[in-house]
DNA sequence: CCGATTAATACTCATATTGAGTATTAATCT
DNA sequence: AGATTAATACTCAATATGAGTATTAATCGG
């Protein structure tokens, strides 16, 4: 039995109408983590209670992601391991971000960031994204010309896979594969910190340590999620319109869902009901608006609910 | 930062056409374990490494289950967390099972033992597990009315919920939310180990530590896996009949499965293709032999690969 | 050599699900 | 009044799924 240093990190994230976010320290440079204290009961417990001490929203979901081990470290020092969770929380209810560690009282100032700043390459549904893509991809090209001639079909295969090229279509679950293919290429700035900014838009946001590969995980998990479980729920305010909730789903998994289907199988489901209130925020026809039906996901404690994802064309 | 004991923990799987085993310790008692050495490079790459030096296996497929704590410890000592993975390997190359012990060179006699000896309950596709099925649920039932009777309602459901019992539908991948149900009524022997045997037939066998809700926590992510991601091949020899393959998901799945609508789904996948040899073992119409192409596999990163379980009636 | 056994294989059929589309209706905003 | 915003109502074809029946091809035990 060994002795390791062991810390938790969370992957905490808020849907505000307009983009997911996530709670990150230091100026966005890395995500809310902490020691993992000998008093604590269990690991799920004390993070829920952590977090809601201290940031204020409750926690409606949470799941363990992945342990991670860092890389050798020096010599005489303690490994380092780090115990990955995802949370879900409700806009509205939450503290002002200052301060909002849930691990550490007088932690540095915390802040609620679009979680696309780190991926932009993730958000296929936004037109204005494409540019950057395409940049990224030629660099990520350029990368591969310079390696060995007799890796080229590999990585070019490996590309066309992770980034739907070429006859493959896009697969918003593999946000992890994506970020570690450009790991390799070099083209994700956490190696050399020196150089953050420039063309952040292109490369994204960087973090310390591993925590964007974390987060990557996080993304990763919560579209692969939103398929068969009704987490999307977590995310949305105790009423919301069917259109509100689509926009939720559009925005987590990145691309965009065929409306009428999507209600259907809303429909279909029975997880909501409708509320009797109208919505009238948006300046059209009204909007009806529902909740989620919670005891019914108590009834069926493993109910479908895949939600329709258009496919690539 | 803390300190604490880190382990790792493995459920070393392999099918060798009569039921799904796993490699274990202590006459049966524990889990492959060990600790994480600080010299280890990866977790996955020095688990993976320690599998296969240790056993002589190739390990198929290997993927993190899950990180526990223990409970509070007696003061003064460290806490445990175990680390805990799940590892697919081909029947066949392995060394005879004693000292098979990926951790510990000079540990206590390994074997390979049927998982269904932990969870006699979880077979529901063998008919002569019935009876001890009834047993348990009898010993529920005495249970949940031994509780406040404002509680009767709430437990009852989820116990019809979880065994599928008043019109719910028998869910094979609640195998975890099985056992601690269980668990909690003080119905799997792990607290009070000194009472093993007798109804083991009924209870099943009794771990040490929670080594057995890890093994729940593996079966749960074999038999969720094994629908849509094709690792059920990770478990099959170079070459095999549809009939073997079949007969490795449900002793998996622990169900029956349509064999028509099996192989009709197997063939159109297009993972697996012919030999041109044919196997008369079984004597009766010689069976075709197929390979599983894994070529294929590393072209779609993730195809759909959905195996016809078969509905309750 | 015959019939039981074992398994592969070939079809059918109804129902459900999915992806994609058009058309219509009901409100608000300028 | 007309543009805008969104909800709603349908249709349609293509697949996927669950459950069957019937037939064929081999071995084995006597």
């Amino acid at each position: 039995m060994s002795l390791v240093q062991t810390e938790l990190v969370a992957v905490l994230v808020v849907f505000n109408g307009d983009t997911p976010r996530v709670l990150t320290l230091e100026d966005g440079r890395s995500l809310p983590n902490g020691p993992l204290r000998t008093d604590d009961r269990s690991l799920q417990a004390s993070l829920r209670a952590a977090v809601e001490r201290q940031t204020g929203v409750a926690v409606g979901h949470l799941e363990q992601l992945y342990t991670f081990a860092d890389h050798l470290p020096a010599d005489g020092e303690p490994r380092r391991v780090a115990i990955s969770y995802l949370a879900l929380t409700r806009v509205g209810a939450e503290r002002p971000a200052e301060h909002a560690n849930p691990f550490d009282e007088a932690g540095s100032p915390a802040a609620w960031r679009d979680w696309y700043d780190y991926f932009p390459w993730e958000d296929q549904a936004c037109p204005r994204a494409a540019p950057a893509v395409g940049a990224l991809l030629q660099r990520l090209d350029d990368w591969i010309t310079r390696q060995s001639p007799e890796r080229w079909e590999e990585l070019r295969q490996r590309r066309d896979q992770v980034f739907g090229l070429n006859g493959e279509s896009w697969n918003d679950e593999l946000v992890l594969q994506r970020y570690e293919l450009l790991y390799e290429a070099g083209l994700v700035p956490e190696a050399q910190m020196a150089d953050i900014g420039g063309d952040a838009c292109v490369t994204g946001l960087a973090m310390r340590h591993d925590h964007r590969r974390i987060l990557a995980t996080a993304i990763a998990r919560l579209r692969a999620k939103i398929r068969y479980r009704p987490v999307i729920y977590e995310l949305m305010p105790d009423q919301f319109t069917l259109f509100a909730l689509q926009q939720a789903v559009e925005r987590v998994a990145g691309r965009h869902v065929h409306k009428q289907n999507f209600r259907r199988q809303v429909a279909h489901q029975g997880l909501i009901e409708e509320t009797g209130d109208e919505s009238r925020e948006a300046g059209g026809r009204p909007a009806r608006l529902y909740r989620f039906r919670r005891s019914v996901v108590m009834e069926r404690v493993v109910a479908g609910s895949k939600l329709p994802i258009v496919r690539a064309r």
